[in-house]
RNA sequence: GGGUAGGUGGCAGAGUGGCUAUGCACGGGACUGCAGAUCCCGACUAUUGGGGUUCGAAUCCCCACCUACCCUCCA
């Protein structure tokens, strides 16, 4: 399959190691607020990639980490004067959460950076040694233009880069784009040991001592959100391949669009984050990954409340099938097979999921516009649902009915055979008001949400 | 100022040289006690503007205009 890679601008065509291995690093997040929505764009995406990636028979080792110390962690302690354990301990486990409840389970290990303390010393230690870094009254820093390919990754012309507003109060720094590796302790922060006296890592530099403990100096695929090209990965690539001089560090580097709410930008300043738990509020978890996966990973998704409906009635289009077929087994015929290969061709072009949505739909579609299934349509039907369960998690299943439930069912459906509406639908309000909708059909009427 | 990605019907959004998606919204109908959901039929029928290449362009090339994002922490 093809996979447009950032460095090079270019399709390239993914190439597993020996044993159809593959290595996948993607930037996580910081652990000091919320999940949004920006969030859910990004790690829906990675996890169909990953889904997909396996599916295909890769043996993928999908590895992410999470920031457990920066800038902001110490702004939340200081605004809320909660302790650094509290904070990050709440904020991951919110995390760990949200991915759980958007299906998104492709990831091998979570890295926290600060069990990664000690190869982040060895890295800097390593780049003071080639002449890399400098230590200053406040830190250590990196000399980016010490590498000759800084800008290379955002295309940046590193002369024009400064023509922008950069505001640098340090002055000790030898040039305004040199970033920091390590940040000398200051009053009540937390810190660790190093040969530059107590303190705390950079960010860049989190990432690339995890990735070398796990996957060596050179891996396959690096992916984030686009904000993160500069200088994030940017400064990944100039820590790394000059410490080990083994190019490319990594062979694709993919970058996912943002998240717009109401066609714009989500951001603090503006107060119109979207948390992941309240879009959970009013959406199915699979109608937001329905939304997102309406959009191709690089162009920025919108989150508006039409796009969000829309996805939520495919959501419940594809449940309605799902429960129309369950009561028979799985049947992988030829014609299935083809069916599925239909739906998922498209994501061998650069992961092209508007389109698989689409063959999706119109496979639903056809699917129900079909009446009296036999029991082998209705197993092959089943089978590509679930073959697209696998990979992209938008099947909705209903949890079964409790008994109490059915009985309420039962009793509504009697009264309706007397003519007793009122009750009948006193009974649908009540369960409507629980989130539970009564699907009245030719064969009888069933619960579901 | 530099960079990246784009500009397709009322809206959202695919399609990379010929057969003009799909969904939502809209009109009519079926089913239903009603509502919802589902199904059927229908109408509208687009490719930012201007040049060029071609028998033929939304699709390739050039110019113009416009938009979003990045260059500052950000998924």
């Amino acid at each position: 399959m093809e996979i447009r890679d950032t460095l090079s601008s270019s399709l390239k065509e993914i190439e597993t190691r020996e044993g159809k291995r593959l290595y996948m690093f993607v930037c996580g997040p910081t652990v000091q607020d919320d999940p949004h929505m920006g969030h859910a764009r990004t790690y829906i995406f990675y996890d169909v990639l990953a889904r997909y990636l396996r599916y295909r028979g890769i043996r993928l080792f999908y590895l992410m980490n999470i920031t457990d110390i920066e800038d902001h962690i110490i702004t939340k302690m200081k605004e809320t004067g909660r302790s650094w354990e509290d904070i990050t301990a709440t904020y991951s486990s919110r995390f760990f959460d949200v991915m759980e409840k958007l299906k998104i389970r492709s990831v091998n290990y979570y890295a926290f950076a600060t069990d990664f303390i000690e190869e982040i010393i060895s890295q800097i230690k390593r780049l003071m040694k080639k002449g890399y870094a400098y230590e200053t009254s406040d830190g250590v820093y990196y000399r980016a233009r010490k590498f000759k390919e800084y800008g290379r990754l955002s295309k940046q012309n590193l002369d024009q880069l400064m023509a922008g507003a950069r505001v640098e109060v340090n002055e000790e720094k030898e040039d305004p784009l040199d970033f920091a590796l390590w940040k000398k302790k200051k009053e009540r922060e937390p810190s660790w040991q190093s040969p530059w006296g107590e303190g705390r890592p950079g960010w860049h530099i989190e990432d690339t001592a995890i990735t070398e403990s796990i996957f060596g100096p050179n891996y396959d695929i690096h992916g984030g959100a686009k904000d993160l090209i500069f200088p994030h990965h940017e400064s990944e690539i100039a820590q790394m391949e000059a410490i080990s001089r083994k190019r490319p560090m990594v062979k694709y580097w993919i970058h996912t669009g943002h998240l717009n709410v109401d066609d714009i930008k989500m951001s603090k300043s503006l107060k119109n984050f979207v948390t992941v738990e309240e879009a959970l509020k009013n959406y199915w978890p699979e109608a937001i990954r329905i939304m997102m996966l309406s959009m191709k990973y690089n162009a920025p998704v919108n989150f508006e409340e039409k796009a969000a409906a829309d996805a939520q009635g495919t959501a419940e289009r594809i449940a309605i099938l799902q429960h129309r077929v369950d009561d028979s087994p799985e049947l992988k015929t030829e014609r299935a097979v083809e069916a599925v290969m239909k739906i998922f061709a498209p994501l061998e072009s650069d992961m092209n999921t508007p389109e698989t949505m689409r063959e999706i739909v119109s496979f639903v579609k056809d699917s129900l516009a079909k009446k009296g299934l036999t029991i082998q349509e209705k197993g092959e039907i089943r089978y590509v649902l679930s073959e697209v369960e696998k990979v992209l998690g938008i099947v909705h299943t209903p949890p079964l009915p409790e008994r109490s439930l059915n009985v309420l069912l039962e009793l509504r459906n009697e009264l309706r055979k007397k003519g007793d509406f009122t009750s009948a639908d006193r009974i649908r309000e009540s369960l409507n008001s629980r989130g539970i909708k009564i699907e009245d059909t030719a064969e009888g009427s069933y619960l579901w949400w």
